[in-house]
RNA sequence: GCCCGGGUGGCGGAAUGGCAGACGCGACUGACUCAAACUCAGUUGUCCGAAAGGGCGUGCGGGUUCGAAUCCCGCUCCGGGCACCA
């Protein structure tokens, strides 16, 4: 025989508890039979999942969608599914209060992150892609998450990625008409060109020729050149660590890649380009219709960066200098004009000797003997500097003066022009004039430089007060730029004055006077650039483009698509640490692949084609993924017309339309809600969607963090070994550190959800993350604490199950005339509370309420025989929340069928209300005394009722009332003196 | 520097102009147990007090109001984002 273990201990626990046991017995029980059943499938209005829809068209739809994961290989902690929980709570609530609702789960499965771990493990991205998948499901599913498993999609399976090809080529397709504020089938732009009624936007032939003059190569090229998607020679990110370019949005600001942490370098390069600058101002704009958090919409309004101001055109020996300015009010106060070092006139503009007259101070032309030898040199160093260099080096100004004066258009100074690299040629012009009394960054430059400031704005006096400036003080002796509002001063010319002006009537009139004599005119700018789309990497979609003879991009018919992405044993990317390397995509050594003989279908017949051996970056099939979802298996379209107008469309003239609910992290902020939107926009402009919008409404729910311990050389410790004694936390009998951050296998901090199962069971965990705090808020996660969720179902479970027998507890069906008016009014005022928790995503009061319901029915029914009438509704209240537990319980009440269908609860207006009241009595605003009244006393009742009581009696009799504040059913207020 | 959040018991949080601290964790006390764990019951903002009762109390300072965690002004600390964008 063997010892008793600790297990023989708990054999004298109650049979029928609800422990770990029992709960992961239950909750396995209701996945299979959800699963086996399609509790979860939802139907659409047509197509292959229409199966059912009669029964349900008359249900009012929403569409709630989680930020689909990238399919990672070490597991999901217990922090990733918070959102996750979030939305099946919601989504169960939805579906018994009548909703039709669409709910599933898909895999960002393409992409860096991807390939790195494939790389890692050295294993082909397909095998580790579909295995993390596989055991991402099964703790998702493990969790009850209450999906429509048939569309569920990876943005890797070949039917998902097609369409994310033939979404690409639309946009090839698409050029952006700016009169129509929109964008339109490129054909229809040929067919204005070759009409004439239209001519080619400015640039985009390089001889400037009409159109008719063109050959057909010059003319593909310069549609090519009008098009959404479009090959350019740009400044791009290169990433030599990574093998691939970048998009802006995935540099750091350190000049580093986001993943990897690699330098990365500004290198002209000739890439795949999407025109998402044609949409700044509508991506600005339609956030006025989104129901998406303020902070989220100010990220993207400052990513897009949309001011408006002015060029100016400031004549000088090169021809003229155009510079932009926000602030053209500031114009008579330019004093000097700067160029970015990388300025296409900065050469031309340099001036062949010093001018004549007093030296130059050395500061300005760097001690060279000659401006080109200054400005060159200064080209070349800045050349050399990377964005780290420059951020290490703080923001001190560096210049030199190219030895030419421009001519300030509205007063005629001359003012010398300079080269510095505090100017971008990324922005605007790439050249600025220089205010320095109302500029900072030019105050500073001015101040280094000994160069004039002419103050003309009066600053406030509150400025003058705070900086001890007088009135009459030249703004030379000013200690920094007034960049504040205020009346122009010293601004006038034989034609315009602006003094007087406060600044916007200021502006307006200067840059009325500027388009008069053709020296400037209004303009917008946007920091938002184009978005560089293509990766120097294996795993990602091929772009369905070849090349012909001439070097122009021509797209893949649609039938030729799928472009499946051809197997490679050595997938491997070439990186380098040498910053003038060159980009090698992987597919490029797929020789048999790489030139493809077919016939495009555009009257060239057969011919031998190069392939594009880009791929498209992992943020693709997060453009649309949304739209799939409502029609997954559709192989004729991306989506049904009618299954996006029902899922998607518009509920109202002026409604945006998109998913009625999207909950993820706050890291996206930028990225991929920027990128989706555009896509949206242009499948929306090409009338492919009914929708202008993919996200009507956005969550960011928080993060779950952790408590990290760091021991005495800084290495972190296995969280889980860490004792504390007094407020100190000891590992292995040595005092450690502790800090609150992310969750993570690195900070040896990371708990599974698997692991909560066994100890608690799922529904245990999910009543954890829902009642630990509002969904939006981040918390750190206590283990301990999971235990008080394990209670609470404890004794919801011995309200219903004896906990000996095994057997049902609860009273006879009731009509609930038996029941005791307490027990109606708090199972009532519950309900309310709870449908008023699940509206707003605040299920941690839905759960606190349940508790407190469970509370008193525990304490009213000791002995068992909770009336049928009560017991009923609270399964189905629990059911959002824990619902294998209220599935489990509800069957054993004797219902059938799943009760993921059944009417939530609603509550009796009758049972909301008291008949008698508490109210609260203060005396100068301190509650002095309580008095019970008739909930629907009158204001003399409630006076003469508080005047009553005793000690509120004795504390008035002792003062004057000034005022009594009577507030019925509410309060009582003496103010007394 | 600029732009967003946020600060309430030992901890997570509740209350969004009307009884601060619901609900849960932890802690303490008790029941069960040989004992412990589990479970159950009770207490638990803080200070004075044996108690009754009272003082104080929502980051700090001021204001509005009969009444402020909640609204307004100024500051401070913490978190996040952007950062030479003219």
């Amino acid at each position: 025989m063997a010892a008793p273990t600790s297990a023989d201990t708990t054999s004298d626990l109650p049979t029928h508890r609800y422990d770990a046991a029992l709960a992961q017995e239950i909750e396995a029980r209701w996945q299979d039979r959800w699963e086996a059943e399609g509790t979860f499938h939802t139907p659409n209005p047509v197509g292959d999942l229409s199966e059912g829809f009669d029964a349900v068209a008359d249900r009012p739809k929403r569409f709630v969608l989680d930020m689909f994961p990238y399919p990672s290989g070490v597991g999901l902690h217990v922090g990733h599914p918070l959102g996750f929980i979030g939305t099946d709570v919601y989504t169960r609530y939805l579906r018994m209060t009548g909703h039709n609702v669409i709910y599933t789960m898909g895999y960002d499965a393409f992409g860096l992150p991807a390939e790195q771990y494939a790389l890692q493990t050295n294993t082909h991205p397909r095998v580790t892609t579909e295995a993390n998948i596989a055991n991402m499901r099964r703790q998702l599913r493990r969790l009850g998450l209450g999906h429509d498993p048939r569309r569920a999609v990876s943005t890797t399976d070949v039917g998902f990625y097609r369409w994310t090809q033939w979404i690409f080529l639309q946009i090839f397709h698409a050029w952006y008409d700016r009169d129509a504020g929109r964008a339109r089938p490129i054909a229809e732009l040929e067919a204005e060109l070759d009409a004439g009624t239209r001519q080619p936007d400015a640039g985009t032939e390089p001889t400037g020729r009409p159109w008719a003059e063109l050959d057909a190569t010059a003319r593909r090229a310069v549609v090519n050149a009008h098009r959404l998607a479009y090959l350019a020679e740009v400044p791009v990110n290169w990433c030599p660590g990574l093998g691939t370019v970048l998009a802006n949005e995935e540099v750091t600001a350190e000049g580093r890649s986001e993943r990897g942490n690699f330098p990365v370098y500004r290198r002209p390069m000739k890439q795949w380009m999407l025109r998402i600058t044609a949409y700044a101002d509508r991506l600005v704009d339609d956030l006025e219709l989104l129901d998406w958090s303020d902070a989220i919409k100010s990220q993207q309004r400052n990513w897009i960066g949309r001011s408006t101001g002015a060029r100016v055109r400031f004549a000088s020996p090169a021809g003229d200098l155009e510079v932009y300015t926000t602030r053209p009010d500031t114009l008579f106060g330019a004093t000097y004009v700067v160029v970015a070092p990388e300025h296409p006139l900065a050469t031309a503009l340099t001036a062949d000797a010093w001018p004549d007259g007093p030296d130059l101070p050395e500061r300005w032309t760097g001690g060279a003997a000659t401006p080109a030898e200054a400005v060159t040199g200064y080209v070349a160093a800045a050349s050399r500097r990377s964005e780290l260099d420059r951020q290490t080096e703080g923001k001190d100004k560096t210049g030199v003066f190219t030895g030419t004066y421009a001519t300030n258009p509205a007063d005629g100074r001359l003012v010398p022009v300079f080269v510095a690299d505090y100017v971008l040629m990324g922005y605007g012009t790439g050249a600025i004039m220089a205010v320095p009394a109302h500029d900072q960054r030019d105050f500073d430059f001015a101040t280094a430089f000994g160069l004039p400031v002419v103050g003309v704005v009066e600053p406030s006096e509150a400025w003058r007060a705070r900086h001890d400036v007088a009135a009459d003080a030249p703004a030379g002796q000013w200690p920094e730029a007034y960049v504040g509002d205020g009346v122009a001063m010293a601004s006038a010319n034989a034609d315009v004055t602006l003094d007087g002006l406060a600044v916007t009537e200021a502006k307006a009139a200067i840059t009325a006077w500027l388009e008069h004599v053709g020296a400037g005119e209004a303009t917008t700018q946007y920091k938002l650039r184009d978005w560089l789309f293509s990766r120097q990497r294996y795993w990602g979609e091929p772009f369905p483009i070849v090349f012909g003879d001439d070097g122009e991009p021509q797209a893949l018919p649609d039938e030729a698509l799928p472009l499946v992405l051809p197997p490679m044993e050595d997938f491997s990317p070439t990186t380098s640490d040498d910053e003038d390397s060159e980009p090698e995509p992987p597919l490029g050594r797929v020789t048999d692949w790489t030139t493809v003989t077919t016939d495009l279908g555009r009257g060239d017949g057969v011919q031998t084609y190069r392939r594009e051996t880009n791929t498209m970056p992992n943020w693709a099939g997060s453009c649309w993924y949304e739209l799939r979802y409502a029609d997954p298996t559709n192989t004729e379209a991306f989506v049904d017309p009618a299954n996006e107008a029902y899922w998607l469309g518009p509920r109202s003239e002026g409604d945006c339309g998109g998913a009625d609910l999207y909950v993820g992290g706050v890291e996206h902020a930028v990225l991929h809600l920027l990128y989706a939107r555009f896509w949206h926009k242009v499948l929306f402009d090409l009338g492919h969607v009914s929708s202008s919008e993919p996200f009507r409404r956005l969550f960011n729910q928080g993060m779950i963090q952790a408590y990290a311990y760091l021991d005495e050389r800084g290495f972190y410790v296995e969280a889980t070994e860490v004792t504390e004694v007094d407020g100190r936390w000891y590992h292995d009998g040595r005092e450690v550190r502790r800090e609150l951050g992310k969750m993570g296998k690195s900070l040896k901090n990371a708990v599974a959800p698997d692991e909560m199962c066994e100890r608690y069971g799922a529904d245990t965990l999910r009543l954890y993350e829902m009642f630990s705090g509002p969904l939006d808020q981040s918390r750190p996660w206590d283990t301990t604490a999971v235990v008080g969720m394990y209670r609470l179902l404890q004794r919801i479970w011995r309200v219903f199950i004896d906990e000996d027998s095994g057997e049902v507890r609860t009273g006879p069906v009731d009509d609930g005339a038996a029941v005791a008016d307490e027990t109606q009014r708090a199972l009532h005022r519950t309900i309310a509370a709870v449908h008023d928790g699940m509206e707003t995503l605040r299920f941690n009061t839905s759960i606190a309420r349940i508790t407190e319901l469970t509370n008193h029915l525990t304490a009213a029914y000791p002995d068992g025989g909770v009336p049928h009438s009560v017991a009923e509704p609270l399964a189905l209240l629990l059911a959002p929340v824990a619902p294998h537990t209220a599935e489990e319980l509800w069957s054993r009440l004797g219902h059938e069928a799943t009760l993921a269908y059944e009417p939530f609860p609603e509550a009796d207006p009758a049972w909301l209300v008291d008949d008698t009241v508490e109210i609260p009595v203060q005396v100068n605003g301190k509650v002095r005394g309580r008095v019970t009244v008739a909930a629907d006393a009158d204001r003399d009742a409630l006076e003469a009722a508080a005047r009553g009581d005793d000690k509120v009696a004795a504390l008035l009799a002792a003062a004057t009332i000034r005022k009594v504040v009577v507030v019925p059913g509410k309060l009582v207020n003496f103010v007394v003196g």
